[in-house]
Parts: C-alpha cells; sequence; structure tokens
DNA sequence: TCATGTGAACGTGTTCACAGCT
DNA sequence: AGCTGTGAACACGTTCACATGA
C-alpha cells in the first residue's frame, strides 16, 4: 500500500496548500462514509446525482466539495469510489493512527471507549482517565482507567495526540487547560461549557443538551401551528 | 427537480413567532447556560459585550441574536438575566416537559440513560428499548430496558414525544421509520448514517466520527506546517 | 451525449458602525 | 455619557446553469 504524497502542491511555492472551507469539511466524512459503504458492495463507480442522494445533499454542492481537493472525475462518466475514498481519507489524515486520550471515565466516557466506531476509522484509544479512586484501575475494554493526576505522563507515554473531554462541566476548563500544557492541540470536548483554549488548539464539541434544546423549538413550533392539538396554546 | 414556487412568507408573519434563522437558534442553549450560570451567582444584570464574552461570541452577534426574540435589554445598561433566561427557555420551549424515549440500550444508549444533563434541562428519559433479549428487562437508572418489538405501544403509553436513537448503523434507518410511523417528530441520533424522513421530522445528528475527522484534517495540517512534529511537551 | 467542474447568482450569516433610547 | 438595536457592508455558503471535455 504506497501512500502517494501531494503531487498537486505545485500552485502555491510553499505553504500547506488550499484550506478547504469548514462547511465543506463537515461533508467530507459523511461523503467518505457512503463512499466506503459503497466499497464495501462493490461499487466501482458513482454520479454526483448517486453519491449526494445518499449524503444526503445536491449534487452540484457535493460535485463543489470534491473540487476542493482537486478534479478526478471523469465527465461523463462520473467518480472512482475508490479513488475517491483514499482521496477524501488523505485529506482528513486517517491514513495515520491517531491516538486518542479520554479523559473522564464515567458513564459516558466508558461508553465512548467502549465505542467501536473509533476504532475502525483510524482512531484508536490509548487512554483512559478519571479521578474518582473507585474507578481508577478498573477495566474498560482493553484498557485500566488511570489516575487523572498521571494525566501529563500518560498522555507521554502512551503519544497522545487527541483528547475526547468527557468530564463534569465544573472541571472542563481546568482539564482542558492541562491537555493543552501538555501539548494535546485537538480535543473533542462533551462538556456543555464554551472552552477557552489558543488558537493554534482546535475544540469540537458536541452537546447533546443543545441538540435537544433545537429539537424542543421546531416540536414546539410543529405543536403551535397543528390544527389537530387542542388547548396547547401557551399564552 | 424540484420547481422552486415556494411562496415565500407563506406564514403570515403576525403570529407571535417569526422564524429564528437556524444560525441564531443554535447559540441560544449556549447562551441560556451561560444566563443561567450568572442567575446561580445572583448576577441580576449583565451587557452583551459580558454575555458574549462568556457564551465565546462577539457581542454584536449576541444582540442580534437576542434581537430575533424581542428587544428587551436596556439601552445604556445591558440585559436583566432572569428576564432574558426565561424569554430564551420559552422559546426553545423548555417551559414544557418533554418526554423521551431512548432507542438502543447499547454502551451508549445506557450512558445516555443515565445521563444527568438530559433531566436537569426538562427533558426527562422515560423510555429505553433494546433488541437484545440479554439487555431487556435489566435495569438502568430508574429505568427498564424494554424490547424493541414493543416499540409503538410503549411510545403511546408513556407519552414520548421525542426520541434518541443509539443503535447500530445498519438497523438506523428501520428505527428512524417506525418511530416516524409511531407519530415522533424529533428524533436526535447518534447512528453514524443519513437518516431519509418526511420534512415535517426533524432529526438534529451527533456523530462522534465526524467530529474526530475534522479535528484529525485539522491536526495534520498543522503537523505538516510544522517542521518538529516530535510532541516534546515543553511544559 | 453524458456528467463533471465552475463562474455567477442568490441566499444566509457575521461584522461594522452608528442612530436612538435611557 | 453608555449600551442596545439595527441597517448596511461584507463574508461565506449554496444553488443554478452551462461550458468543458471524455
Amino acid at each position: 500500500m504506497t501512500t502517494p504524497d501531494f503531487p498537486e502542491t505545485a500552485s502555491g511555492a510553499e505553504g500547506p496548500g488550499r484550506e478547504i472551507p469548514p462547511a465543506s469539511l463537515a461533508r467530507l466524512p459523511i461523503y467518505l462514509r457512503a463512499l466506503n459503504a459503497m466499497l464495501a458492495d462493490s461499487v466501482e463507480r458513482v454520479s454526483s446525482e448517486e453519491l449526494a442522494e445518499a449524503a444526503g445533499v445536491k449534487s452540484a454542492m457535493l460535485r463543489k466539495d470534491l473540487s476542493y481537493l482537486g478534479s478526478f472525475g471523469t465527465r461523463g462518466v462520473g467518480y472512482d469510489v475508490q479513488f475517491v475514498s483514499h482521496k477524501i481519507s488523505a485529506l482528513l489524515g486517517l491514513t495515520q493512527e491517531w491516538r486518542v486520550a479520554i479523559v473522564g471515565a464515567g458513564n459516558l466516557g466508558r461508553a465512548l471507549a467502549r465505542y467501536s466506531g473509533f476504532t475502525t476509522r483510524g482512531f484508536e484509544v490509548v487512554a483512559l482517565f478519571d479521578a474518582d479512586q473507585g474507578i481508577v484501575g478498573t477495566q474498560v475494554g482493553w484498557l485500566t482507567v488511570s489516575h487523572v493526576d498521571d494525566l501529563e505522563t500518560e498522555l507521554k507515554r502512551t503519544g497522545t495526540n487527541m483528547a475526547v473531554l468527557s468530564v463534569p462541566a465544573v472541571v472542563a476548563q481546568e482539564l482542558c487547560d492541562r491537555l493543552v500544557a501538555a501539548g494535546v492541540t485537538s480535543i473533542l470536548s462533551f462538556a456543555p461549557v464554551v472552552l477557552q483554549v489558543p488558537a493554534h488548539v482546535q475544540v469540537r464539541k458536541v452537546d447533546m443538551g443543545t441538540e435537544l434544546q433545537i429539537l424542543a423549538y421546531h416540536a414546539q413550533r410543529a405543536q403551535e401551528a397543528e390544527p389537530g392539538s387542542r388547548a396547547r396554546s401557551a399564552q
């Protein structure tokens, strides 16, 4: 398996290549999933229309998104599934292993540690931390829970380069600071707080509370608009 | 394909509710959290500058966001914390109880069922389903896991009006269809698939795999830009 | 002929800067 | 004065429509 370097960096004399617009970037993993599902079904070619359908987007948007990584479709034919899949994987950096530490081994942290969706996509959970002595030392999947006091040591030992924060909101900023100080520059946070980090650190947030509240807004609106539902008119 | 003869201003803008732009709507829960934290600290007034800081946004954006729900700040002074908090809560429909069913009682589903972040914000988990006979009947928090065969019956009995999907990708669409058929119109999905639903059903997706892949993109980029990619972790 | 790739149009989101109110 | 609320400018994202090239 040869890892092709990027021959098409010719446009820029130096510099890290073109930036992918954030909105497009966020869709690439979805395309990748659809493509890999097709690969599993031995589909070799796909049109923008078909792939867009599978990804739940308009075909023009898909074509524009893919055009940011180069133009490797064949006019009149479509895209080579395997090639595009590989291209997206390479762009996302999935050709290397990412070593992920999970900080916080509560219900959520333990569930994440056992979540197969991580491992199967180039992410390996290599450490799991908690502050609770009743949890430290216990086994979760293949991992033994470490004490958060050993955070810095263990991160170095395991070569962690990404972290998942699944700790209570009150301690999230503090642990985030420690992760950053230890050199972690990519953090996925499940804590319902706004984390302050230096500019070079990437934080992505997953917030189930927020998502439910957004759903509640729409649900309430639908309720009010519905003719069938009686006496629900708050006011 | 679809002819864009959508009648704009279809819904008479007369009602108490204009549409909140999606981007603004997604930030309201964050403001709400910041406001509630302030309330807990007995803060009575806040300026757009301060609240924006707490929410991690620019003050002009915060003011514009709040302006969609009305204008209830005092010029020269700021906003009444309690009042704005209540206003946002009401808009999001958090003044009523939302009854949530969790479909899929694997690692993630069970963690979500025990997650206190739900209960504390107007969302009550009232049902938990799984297809695995080894899990059905077991206790998770205050709930007993029901068999997914009884989905429709239990949804009706519990008065569920929101659902969380935490099932394997392969069965997600099928269960989504059953939820929709049973009248559920708000679904939060953790399954890494694009769900097809009728237009009146709201789906929000949480995808940890996608988030990690986006992080990987940035991390790889930083790696390439940096000459010494060895994480020596110098304090 | 076909489906991609893309300039241009359109729509949405964010920021600026200041008018207007307290 | 001080801070909100908002039009206008700007930036970003999406869609259209067609030129391009297999």
